[in-house]
DNA sequence: TACGTATATGAACATATGCTCATATGTTAA
DNA sequence: TTAACATATGAGCATATGTTCATATACGTA
């Protein structure tokens, strides 16, 4: 706002949206919150699906989890997952539409 | 589209995502293309504005360059980038006011 | 031509990221 | 309590990422 009629954006602000996107930046994480979007899953469901190991997913989730965009119910054993964050799928959805449409 | 109803995304999809999100996912090209889509603007320009080396944000430039991000041209020995992906700087947009109006 | 300014680029380095492997924790059932 | 199953977690490792430093390239001007 100074020297300029432009604003630019505090570190702060640029920070957070950095967040969200690095949330989104990984091709995992892009096929978990996808497959949220459309139906609450165990676990074990999204790494039969994603055929990964059980690991690799949980950590995933943890990551996912950490950020609030994803949260879950237990059921006996089991914990169904689903997502916590609705703006995020919103813009997952956008980009996804954007490169099916290219 | 196997044994549920619901569908899955492929390899390619969710990878070309992630290469919307990755380049998306630094501060720094997140000042560079808020600064670049409220006008065009010159590298030095850009350095000053945050306060960068010439040289971190030429090397960020080339990386949004590399993803057809933002474009260029030469008036003299300066060099005016503006962005080059509409639908990218939207999303940015979209972020930008989700994080302003929490 | 030589010099100054604007920008790009390669190498090096520190940090971050995503996976695997091994193991821990929590739940159910026998 | 013990065994089996579902999930989480810590350590380690390979790769990716963002910056700095030094230097190269391109253009304008004297």
């Amino acid at each position: 706002m100074e020297r300029t009629d432009h604003s630019f954006l505090s570190q702060a602000t640029a920070d957070e949206a950095s967040r969200i996107f690095k949330a989104l930046a990984d091709p995992t994480r892009i096929k978990i919150l996808y497959l949220l979007s459309q139906e609450e899953c165990s676990v074990s469901h999204i790494t039969e699906v994603l055929e990964m190991t059980q690991s690799a997913v949980s950590h995933q989730l943890s990551t996912l989890r950490k950020l609030r965009l994803v949260k879950y119910r237990r059921e006996g054993s089991t914990l169904y997952y689903s997502y916590d964050d609705e703006h995020v799928i919103t813009i997952l959805h956008q980009v996804l539409s954007h490169i099916n449409c290219n």
